[in-house]
DNA sequence: TAGTCTAGAGAACGAACGTTCTCCCGGGAA
DNA sequence: TTCCCGGGAGAACGTTCGTTCTCTAGACTA
């Protein structure tokens, strides 16, 4: 039984793999079930049998994204910002400036094709309600995540702070996609500096 | 002639304005030639005679929509922020504080389905040349409009401060767009704020 | 009036889509 | 060996897409 479970699972993960490459390069509605089936190696009665249709794969895809893009960029900045939950006021810009310097990395990657979840979110998000909520549900995570980020500082609201943070980031995600520049993300953490310094102005 | 000529134009303008209410609706690839066509109220020997391809189609839209979007927006800027190439250090914040005001009223339209151009990239930028292109040429229109509302300030790199503004002024729409709250606006005039307020922070 | 040309309505076409079904092979049970 | 059955390969199905073709009705010209 656990065999049995073992194969299950490492089809799965073969299948999301496939997709998520497929899927964020070329955009959902342009990657067919058969090519899909093709690329995961997998045949099509493995593939339904495992998600019973497109929409549900749609679904998953992004759903492991955005569970493996916000461990990611969580654990860089840990390993590079620290614990940090003193009362050190350095430590918060650290981590702040973490985030762009990740995003940095992630921009100059050859697979980068911008935000998964906006792309999606601009092709689906009118049409596949499940598109729309798992978009929503990780520029929730992301914010939350921001928050966290921020309320060692004494802002006066810290989720007015990880909005404006959030909108930094999505920009620049948005700027270096289309425009192919990935220094987008050391103009965001300069205006994300300005924000952040501008919360703790002064210095006792 | 002439009536020949304004008759196709009055087409062009018919099938465009459908196009640009069902593209931006629901998105490019969900509405097809023969919806659209009864929307428009025309032909499909008309479509095809005004339109070759679907391709041209949408690229004539995006088109259109960036000349007006931007022309809209000027004209809400200049006609709240004064002229203001002089030396008055006020005018420039009030233009940009426009500038956000102006996403806040589209923000609240009923019709708000974020930016037509990220929707459309995210679409088809991998596939369509053409929707690339448009797409950046838009955001270039858009940060060059920028950098001339922020070039009368002494900032030190007008350019960058403008690409920081179009980070935000695009990180608003985006998140106004999925989380549906139009209050983004605001919250991004209040960074933009801080960010040209640092520019100028040493008043004569 | 007879002839010609334009344009509308929509049928038709080939391709591609998501999904299901059929056929067939190989490996374990009796 | 014989039966059985899960699974792979891919044909097939119904729909929808973008695009083209056919048919016809009416308006303008001589």
């Amino acid at each position: 039984m656990t065999v049995h479970g073992d194969i299950h699972d490492e089809v799965r993960t073969r299948i999301l793999d496939a997709a998520e490459r497929l899927f964020y390069e070329r955009g959902i509605q342009a990657v067919g079930m058969d090519e899909l089936r093709t690329a995961a190696g997998v045949s099509l009665k493995r593939l339904y049998g495992t998600f019973p249709a497109k929409h549900d794969l749609v679904e998953a895809y992004l759903r492991r994204r955005d569970a493996r893009w916000r461990a990611d960029l969580a654990a860089y900045v840990a390993a590079r910002g620290g614990s940090g939950t003193g009362t050190d006021a350095g430590a918060p810009a650290d981590r702040i400036r973490a985030v762009f310097d990740w995003l940095a990395g992630w921009f100059a990657a050859p697979d980068f094709h911008g935000c998964a979840f906006i792309n999606a979110y601009g092709e689906l998000g009118t049409t596949a309600e499940g598109v729309a909520r798992a978009t929503r549900d990780h520029k929730r995570a992301l914010h939350a995540y921001l928050t966290d980020l921020v309320s060692p500082l004494n802002h006066p609201s810290p989720t007015v702070l990880a909005t404006q943070l959030a909108f930094l980031v999505d920009g620049a995600i948005t700027a270096a996609a289309i425009s192919g520049d990935p220094a987008s993300a050391d103009t965001a953490a300069a205006a994300a500096r300005v924000l952040v310094g501008a919360s703790a102005a002064d210095p006792s």
